[in-house]
DNA sequence: CGTATTTAATTAATATATTAACTATTAATA
DNA sequence: TATTAATAGTTAATATATTAATTAAATACG
């Protein structure tokens, strides 16, 4: 093992880590006709009625340029529908449909359910301190630029 | 914040850790040309001299069919040369050209910089119990299929 | 030996990411 | 008010990811 070690490195890990944990909720989202990006946005609007793209690109993580085009499917599977705000007109709002807020009762029990399976083979310490550290990583001002 | 908070789950959290890590390495390989896969690909040729695609697309996380794509932009550009396997002619291996070597000395020091930093603002064991607990996730049975 | 199965790499089709540039609109300010 | 700067969304060009299918070669095995 070498003095560095890629492999180890915390960007390789980080990968890692999601290349484990995302194919089985992929699975899911599959089995409903969404990607995983359609999967962010939709629940996001669950909890949101009414959100403007830019914030919707902050929760999601989802850069704006991917935005755009990912909007573009799921209002063209009647998912979600667009409209833009008539107090300043360089906003457009999103929000989901009938059809769009079904999946929710769908999706959501089948998700939470893998996504408990994973925590539960953590000790709660543990999982605590990994989100801990994962927040320390966004907040660092070194990175900042 | 919901019993259940989406942006603190665990793969909101792995992705938007990457976001915020990411960019200042990019801005590195950007500067000598490089995409970050591109890197990815030199830095474990750089320990490696020769190595098969397979094991290559483990190592550097890429999955095969983007690692061909890549591999032929490398090539293009003189960085890789790729060769194929007398014993067994399903096999291809690749190894970095001088050109790409050469770049070990030019883009590491830079990178290690950059990655130094980061590291300094945990303390040890923080920083350890995290990679530990990505590490841990990496080997979940739960996970495997 | 010949056929079926597996394996390594690749291709194909579609979706998303990255970076830069652009448009329309709004806010700031001389 | 006229001009400049900032903001929200979009487009464009290129690179990569995802999933399924394909090709060529090697292996298993009746």
């Amino acid at each position: 093992m070498a003095i560095q070690d890629f492999s180890r490195s915390l960007p390789m890990m980080l990968y890692q880590a999601l290349d484990v944990l995302l194919p089985k909720f992929r699975r899911i989202f599959n089995e409903y006709g969404l990607t995983e990006q359609q999967w962010r946005i939709l629940r996001v609007l669950w909890e949101h009625k009414k959100i403007a793209l830019g914030k919707l690109s902050d929760l999601t993580l989802i850069p704006s340029p991917s935005l755009v085009g990912i909007v573009d499917r799921l209002e063209f599977s009647e998912f979600i529908s667009r409209d833009r705000s008539k107090k300043d007109r360089r906003v457009v709002y999103v929000s989901a449909t009938k059809k769009g807020r079904d999946m929710e009762k769908k999706v959501m029990p089948r998700v939470l359910d893998t996504y408990n399976e994973i925590r539960e083979s953590f000790e709660q310490d543990e999982w605590d301190q990994l989100i801990d550290s994962l927040k320390k990583i966004t907040v660092m001002e070194e990175l900042k630029q």
